[in-house]
DNA sequence: AACACTCTTGACCGCATGGTCGGTTTTATG
DNA sequence: CATAAAACCGACCATGCGGTCAAGAGTGTT
């Protein structure tokens, strides 16, 4: 038997996809060129095609160990309650901004079948989401509990839109900001 | 002198602007093609160059047409306190899901000089949702006044990625539903 | 009627892109 | 040490894109 894969296999492939994540998050998916994102991990294009299958598969792994590990961080923080919650999220998002944006304004470009995780992903980031509006607030009906639920995510979403590191609040002091609006938010509906 | 510029010009201008923004919408500013567009509405691709001088051209079109009736829409709704500013936000939405989304993520591809005017009109736009939380929050300091100012439009830019026509709130029921978590969100901060 | 200009088109062009290929170097395994 | 596959690259290819062009049809003005 000849030699196997290296052992640094996985090392290369996960510098790849950071690499890669942060230049398609910079100049949008669609613009940034398979060969723009080699130079920006210094290595050739041909190397990705051996990493990965195509720029989609490529996209596709990115965004998946992010949606990964974000349920992860979710699953985590859900006994903390509401507040527990947004702070998790926002956390997470820390240095996971290019993979954020990506998921926001790329998920959409691949193929059915590709998304189908994705979004599952995504969906049980949602339910967990639901659980810890609905005990604050179990006489919500369901659609107005979607509704509230999904304006959580609107307002960590956006999050990265406008926040610039080292201007206005902290990241931090505005997970604080966000689950006090949330949860006083939510006695008025 | 010969003809002049033909009477229904400024309409023709409109379609094609509406076609093109619902177009590039759907399959996203940079994978749709103009060729594409241009079967959309109907015409040829040719005929789009005839009236207008670049893909960026009419983009920035459709992006400065939209925010200007926003800022309309929004400077006349400012006597009505912050509950009516995010009712008429969400009205105005109702037939501009296509340029709204546009304007999310293609705002950012145009060059520098193309993007200023529009950017000024989103400044317009803050300023004036910034005064009406100011007005119920005087209190506030400018980092959190910012905060909470974004944090309305995480909450009202984030509807079109969630609600569905026909499933679920109204819009305009989740206008009210938005206005009265808004408002009982600003007592909590 | 004659003109000059707009409106409209199908065919075409140069270029950047995603992806491939043949080859060289490196390295785990026998 | 031999070997076979992995790791890596520069050059190449086909395609689709934004944009142009030459030409015809239609129309307000003189």
């Amino acid at each position: 038997m000849p030699r196997g894969i290296a052992r640094d296999h996985d090392e290369k492939r996960g510098g790849l996809r950071k690499g890669a994540a942060a230049y398609f998050a910079r100049h949008g998916y669609d613009r940034a060129s398979m060969t723009g994102a080699a130079r920006e991990c210094g290595v050739s294009k041909a190397l990705i095609y051996h990493y990965y299958d195509s720029k989609e598969a490529l996209l596709f792994d990115i965004l998946d160990t992010h949606l990964s590990e974000l349920v992860e961080v979710v699953d985590d923080a859900k006994g903390n309650g509401l507040p527990g919650l947004i702070r998790a999220i926002l956390s997470a998002y820390e240095d996971a901004d290019a993979e954020h944006k990506l998921q926001l304004d790329a998920l959409a470009t691949l193929p059915p079948e590709m998304q189908a995780p994705l979004v599952a992903h995504q969906r049980r980031l949602v339910t967990i989401m639901a659980d810890a509006v609905a005990a604050d607030r179990p006489d919500l009906p369901p659609d107005r509990l979607r509704a509230v639920t999904m304006t959580v995510f609107g307002i960590l979403n956006w999050f990265y839109m406008w926040h610039r590191p080292g201007r206005g609040l902290s990241r931090a002091a505005y997970a604080d900001l966000a689950a006090d609006f949330v949860q006083a938010g939510l006695k008025g509906v």
